[in-house]
DNA sequence: ATTCAGTTCTGGTATGATCAGTCGATCCTG
DNA sequence: CAGGATCGACTGATCATACCAGAACTGAAT
C-alpha cells in the first residue's frame, strides 16, 4: 500500500478500511466527529474531508444531528457513477447503451428462466397485464414505467442483484429514447406486448435458450424501430446525462 | 431535482452538473478554492467538502500546489465500488460478477467477430502468441494481465467503448480469483490457450455465434474451475479489496 | 405512564491563520 | 546570451476556534 502523504488521504484510507474489513459494520454507526478527532488525531477538517470523499463514494450516509451510519452501497451510487463514466467521453450514443443492455438481458432472461421463483413469475404475469392496460389507455409514460419494471423484474429473478442494479442505471440513459419510438405507434406498442409475452411464456417454461433469443430479438427489434426513426443517427444519439 | 437544504450538497450539485454538462470540461482546470467562494458564495469549508465528494467519486483529481482538474471517471472508481457493494454477498459474489462479466463478454465476442478490423485482428495474434510465451515460461501474474489484455482487445475490438470500460472494472474484480486458478496449473492453463485459440478463430471468421458461444464455454468453464478448487466457498470468497 | 421543555448530543458552517507543495518569472552566473 | 538557481505568487492542506441547527436524550410536571 501506497503512503498517503496527506492525513486526509490517510484518514481515508484507514476508514475506506474500516468499512471493508467490518470494523464499521454495514447499517452500524461510526463515532461521532469529535470522537473520530481523537481516535485518529488529526484535525476535524481532515476527518469531516474524508468522511465526505466517502459520502461522494455513497459508503456513508450522513445527516444534521444524527450519528453517522454506515450505508451498504447500492444501485443509486453506480447510478450516478455510470453516467458520470460513460459519458467521459461525450460520444457515447444509445446505440452503444443498448448493445450493452442487450448483453445483460440476454443473461437475465436466461438465467430468470432457469431461476424464476413462482413468487417471481406471477409479479411478471402481473406486469404483463399493467403494460397491456397502459398501452390501450395510452398512456405513454406509464407504459414505459411498466416496460421497465418488467424488465427489471426479470434481472431480479435472474438471482444476481448486479443485474437490476446494472439494468437500472442503463434504462435511464435509453429511457427517452423508449419514449420517443414508444409514442403513439400502436404497431410497436402490439410488438412489444406480444414479445413481452413469448419472453415471459419462455421464462416459464424455463426454457433459458427460448428466453434469450426472445429478449434479444425484443430488444434489437426497438433498437432498429428507434434507428429507423432516427434522420441523423450520430447527433439525435447523442446522450445527454442527466 | 431535490432542494439540497445544506450547502455543501447544492455547491456538489453544482459542480457535479458543471462537469456533467461540459461547463467544466474533463481534463480542464477548475477555478481555485479562493475563486471559488466568490464564484458560489459560501465558505471554504462548503468548496472543500464538494470537492472531496466529487474526488471521491472520482471525478476530480486534487493535488497540492496543482490547479484542481476534472478526472474522466475511470474503470478504477467503479472498481472501488463494486467490491464494497458486494462486500455483504459473501461467496456469491465472484459469481455475480462473473455472471456480468460472462453477459457483456458473449456481446464483445460476437460484436468483435463482425466489427472487428484486420489490426484489432492481428493484434488479438500478437496477444495470444505472447499468452502462450506467459504460461510456458510459467509466469502466472504476467500470463494474467496477457489473458485480460487479450479480452480487453475483443471488448475493443467489438467497436463499443463502453465494454472495454466495463470489462475493465469488473475483470479487476475477478482479477485474483483468476490468478488463483490459473496458479500450477498445467490442464488449464493448456485449455485457456485452446480456448482463446477457438475465440481468435472465430472473430478471424466473423462467425459471430461461434465467437459468443466458445467465449461463454471459456468463461464458464473457468467459473466452474474456480468454483471447485473452493473449499471453504464463504471465506475463501472474501474480497480482498487492495 | 405520558408529555413536553431543556439540555446535550450530533453534524454544518464560517473565519482566520498558517503550512506546504508547484509553477513561473526573475535574476545571477558562466 | 544560455542555463541554472532563486524567489515570489500562486495552489491546495491543515489547524484551532467559534457558533449555528437539527436530533435525541433527560427529567420533571402532569
Amino acid at each position: 500500500m501506497v503512503e498517503a502523504c496527506t492525513s486526509t488521504q490517510a484518514v481515508f484510507q484507514q476508514m475506506l478500511s474500516n468499512v471493508q474489513t467490518g470494523v464499521w459494520e454495514t447499517g452500524a454507526k461510526i463515532p461521532s466527529e469529535r470522537k473520530l478527532i481523537e481516535e485518529f488525531g488529526v484535525s476535524r477538517i481532515a476527518i469531516r474531508e474524508s468522511l465526505a470523499m466517502l459520502r461522494g463514494l455513497g459508503v456513508l450516509e450522513i445527516n444534521h444531528g444524527q450519528r453517522t451510519r454506515v450505508k451498504s452501497v447500492d444501485a443509486v451510487t453506480l447510478g450516478h457513477l455510470l453516467p458520470l463514466m460513460l459519458s467521459n467521453g461525450g460520444q457515447q450514443t444509445f446505440d452503444q447503451v443498448f448493445e450493452v443492455r442487450l448483453a445483460i438481458e440476454s443473461q437475465t432472461a436466461s438465467l430468470a428462466a432457469h431461476r424464476r421463483s413462482p413468487e417471481q413469475l406471477s409479479q411478471l404475469g402481473t406486469l404483463l397485464d399493467q403494460f397491456r392496460l397502459s398501452m390501450d389507455s395510452g398512456g405513454d409514460a406509464e407504459a414505459q414505467d411498466v416496460d421497465l419494471a418488467f424488465h427489471l423484474q426479470i434481472a431480479r429473478a435472474a438471482g444476481n442483484p448486479l443485474f437490476p442494479t446494472l439494468l437500472e442505471a442503463l434504462a435511464g440513459f435509453v429511457a427517452f429514447a423508449q419514449k420517443e419510438s414508444c409514442r403513439n405507434d400502436s404497431v410497436r406498442s402490439q410488438r412489444a406486448v406480444m414479445a413481452h409475452e413469448s419472453i415471459l411464456e419462455a421464462i416459464q417454461d424455463r426454457d433459458a435458450d427460448r428466453a434469450r433469443v426472445e429478449m434479444e430479438a425484443h430488444l434489437r427489434y426497438s433498437m432498429t424501430r428507434r434507428l429507423r426513426q432516427e434522420d441523423s443517427p450520430v447527433d439525435a444519439a447523442r446522450i445527454e446525462t442527466r
